[in-house]
DNA sequence: CATTAACTAGTCCTTTTGGACTAGTGTGTT
DNA sequence: AACACACTAGTCCAAAAGGACTAGTTAATG
């Protein structure tokens, strides 16, 4: 286990530097890569990271949802969750998303240290039920908002939430299509998938939607 | 200036130790003490520090309340309030409570080092509009944040402000004539009032300024 | 190997949106 | 009275968005 290499993605540069500097304490540290945004990491350009800190509150696409992305992005890169609260729900959301442990930023050094080297070492924090939470937690993860008829509660894909989090940008199919190097049709293809799987009908009301359901946040 | 004394008051250990490392980046920064809360701060037992960061949001006492205690805990420090979000009435209740400044934790640590700087030097930051407190209720809140440069901000009028709502509300025109009983065109040319207003030129991008502005909320 | 799902790309068509206009009606203000 | 301003309503037009399709490619799965 040497010539580690890192990937922190949390919106304040502030944390970023300070956890950056942490984690290079470490002498089997070679590199720490930092991301602004989910979407931000998801565009770079370097090959798989050992390892995954990922920042659950951030304006624009929200960590939780930012699993689904990275880890499509980089398949074989364990992800720690960082929050600044101890909600359970988070915790086990995160875990459910496929996070391989979940720490507050209330953690000391040490701890955050302690925690690394059990994902690294292969003991995922929390594992030992993820099997069984896999199915009932996606339920549960936006029954929140269904106690009225909500039929339309697929999960998005990986490219639907960066499509969304495009839309909630305010971004145009044309930039969107652009920004992703694919079809203006493309984008219009899976802006109607997304808009069909919140429900509603409009860019507009998709924002609103993505909000109530913690999906992206400002 | 020189031995400098930091004193950071951050509920969160792993942000505490990431800032500390940042400031004494500084050699002519001899010493950083933290504080996990304001009153853990206040009983410390040591000489004024010739700073304090203080974070805005904590568990028990927030920071606005903070700044009573610690100016009264260590008079002649200056204190440069922290805070994740950049609403506007925070950084205005900050400064009126008498902070020194304010930073956002997304900032780098190169505005850090340059906004303690200015403040050492005895240039508080935005001390201009204090005491226009009268005009700040009506008028627009965002000549504060100038730091990162905004541009087109005349004010909504009431009806605007009724629009914008109802366009982040995911409404359409058509919906938005129907709720406020006027024509399609009458809504057309708020909705064209409203963009040319915000600087954007499509109704997702007047929600998500809508909202970084604090206009509207959730 | 077959199947499924996701991503891609396209067409055709309708509705919505937004910009650039003109203009009438109140409501204040000077 | 004159003026400014907000709100109202309209037209014309171009661009954008969205629905309903068909279809090829790729990756994963059984």
């Amino acid at each position: 286990m040497s010539a580690q290499r890192f990937l922190i993605v949390d919106d304040h540069a502030l944390f970023r530097t300070g956890l950056s500097m942490i984690l290079q304490q470490d002498e089997s540290v070679a590199e720490v890569i930092e991301a602004g945004s989910v979407l931000e990491a998801k565009n770079l350009t370097l090959d798989l990271p050992n390892l995954l800190l990922l920042d659950i509150q951030m304006p624009g696409l929200t960590g939780i949802e930012g699993i689904t992305i990275l880890k499509d992005r980089f398949p074989m890169t364990p992800i720690i969750m960082l929050s600044s609260s101890d909600k359970p729900q988070d915790k086990q959301l995160a875990l459910a998303q496929g996070a391989a442990a979940f720490l507050n930023k209330a953690a000391t050094a040490e701890e955050i240290h302690r925690v690394i080297k059990q994902v690294l070492t292969g003991n995922l924090v929390d594992d030992n039920h993820l099997s069984k939470q896999e199915n009932t937690l996606n339920n549960k993860h936006r029954q929140s908002s269904s106690m009225i008829g909500d039929e339309s509660d697929k999960k998005l894909t990986a490219r639907q939430l960066e499509v969304l989090a495009l839309i909630c940008e305010g971004k145009s199919n044309k930039l969107i299509a652009r920004e992703l190097n694919v079809s203006e049709n493309t984008v219009r293809g899976h802006v109607s998938s997304v808009l069909s799987c919140l429900g509603v009908s409009r860019r507009s009301e998709a924002i609103m939607v993505a909000q109530k359901q913690g999906i992206i946040s400002y």
